[in-house]
DNA sequence: GCCTTTTTTTAACAAATGATAAAAAATTAA
DNA sequence: TTAATTTTTTATCATTTGTTAAAAAAAGGC
C-alpha cells in the first residue's frame, strides 16, 4: 500500500519548499492547478515537441530520457516533491532535449507555462518564488555536472546507494546504468566489485 | 591593441541581455555597480570561501577551477558579455567549489550579494531579470552536462573549435584539455588525428 | 640574437569502459 | 506451478583514455 499522504508532501507544501508565499499569493498560484491522476508508463512530455506546462508530483515516480545511438539514456528520475519540465520549453518555448515518462501510476498537479508566467509577470512574490526554483535547478545541475566531471562511475552509484536509496528501489538498474552514464555492463561489474 | 569598446559590450547592454529593464531599475541596478580594473592572474572568487560578490565582465578572460587529485582542472571559460560568480555562494550562502582567476587584465563591474537580492525584494522587474539570469545559466548548465554525457572528447573538442574559437585562441591547450574533461595529452592525440 | 622556461607533442604501457554474446536469475502471465 | 519474458550477471575481446617520461616546439626574458 502506498503510504498516506501527510501534510508533508502535499502540493502546497511543495511550494512553500522552494520559497514561503503569502496566503494571497499562494492561493492565486494553487487556483491555477490542475490536480490529474495519471497511469503508470503515460509520456508527459515529448522529446522534440515543446511542452506547455510544468508538473508537480504529489506522488509517483517518473524518469527523463533522451533517444540517441544506443537506445535510450535516462537523464533524471523525479519522485514525491520534485518538479517536472523541459527547461528549453518553459525558459524558451523551444522543443526540449529529453521525454518524461511516469514509472509508476501518478498523482500531479499541473500549470500551463502561459499561466506561470502571467503570474511571474504580475506578482513579485511569485516571480521571486519562480527565481529560487531556478535558482535551487541550477545548483542540482551544477551538483550532477561536477559529479560527472570529477567522480567515477563507482563514486556515483556509492553516492546514490547513500542518498536515493528509494530510487534504487523503485527503479530497474538499465535505467540506473544509463543515469549513471556507463553501460548496464558495468554497472554490473561495479555491483559484483562491491561485495 | 584590445579592440575599441561600443556600445555592443557595455555592462547596460549586458543587463538588457539578460532581460531589458525599464529605465528606473536599469540606473538603480547600475548605481549599485563598482567598476574595477584588474591585474591578470588576480584571484576573484576562492574555492572554500563564500563569494560576496556578482561580477560582469565588460574586457578581460578568466576561468574557473577546481582543486582535485589531478592538480587544477577548468571548469568554466568567461568573456567579455558573461557574470562571474560562485552559484552555492550567491544563492545560498555557502561555499563555493571552485576559484575564479583571470587569464587576462580586465575591466569588471559587480555588486554585492547583499544589495542585489534586496533590489530583488524590492523590485518585480529586477526579480524577473534575476529570475532570468537563473535560467539562462540553468540552459548552459544543461547544455553543458548533455554534452559531457553525449559527446565524446572529440566532439566537444570540434563543438569548441567552431562555437568558441576566441577561447581556444586565448588560452592555452592545458586549461582547453581539463576543461574537456581529458588529459593534455589526450587532447594533443584528438588534435593530431583531426590534421 | 641567445638562453631559459613553459607549452605541446609523441611514445609505450596500464587501466577502465564498451560491445557482444551467452548464462543465470527474477518476474510476469497463463 | 509452469512456461515465457524480462532483467541481471558473467565472460571475452576491442577501444578509449590515463600515466609517465622524453622530445620537440613555442614563448618570454635578458
Amino acid at each position: 500500500m502506498a503510504y498516506k499522504a501527510t501534510t508533508l508532501n502535499t502540493i502546497s507544501n511543495q511550494i512553500d519548499t522552494i520559497l514561503p508565499l503569502p496566503s494571497l499569493e499562494k492561493e492565486l498560484l494553487l487556483s491555477h492547478l490542475q490536480r490529474m491522476e495519471v497511469a503508470k508508463g503515460k509520456l508527459i512530455i515529448s522529446a522534440g515537441k515543446i511542452g506547455h506546462h510544468v508538473y508537480f508530483i504529489e506522488e509517483g515516480l517518473a524518469r527523463a530520457f533522451c533517444e540517441n545511438q544506443r537506445g535510450q539514456t535516462t537523464i533524471w528520475f523525479g519522485q514525491e516533491g520534485d518538479v517536472m519540465l523541459s527547461y528549453l520549453s518553459f525558459f524558451k518555448d523551444k522543443p526540449g532535449y529529453e521525454s518524461i515518462e511516469l514509472l509508476e501510476n501518478a498523482v500531479l498537479y499541473r500549470i500551463s507555462s502561459k499561466d506561470l508566467r502571467e503570474l511571474y509577470r504580475q506578482h513579485i512574490h511569485i516571480a521571486n518564488w519562480g527565481r529560487k526554483f531556478a535558482e535551487y535547478e541550477l545548483l542540482k545541475a551544477e551538483q550532477r555536472f561536477m559529479d560527472l566531471q570529477f567522480k567515477t562511475a563507482t563514486e556515483r552509484y556509492h553516492d546514490l546507494l547513500v542518498n536515493s536509496p528509494a530510487i534504487l528501489k523503485r527503479v530497474q538498474l538499465g535505467y540506473i546504468a544509463s543515469y549513471l552514464g556507463i553501460t548496464q555492463v558495468s554497472l554490473s561489474r561495479i555491483r559484483s566489485a562491491l561485495k
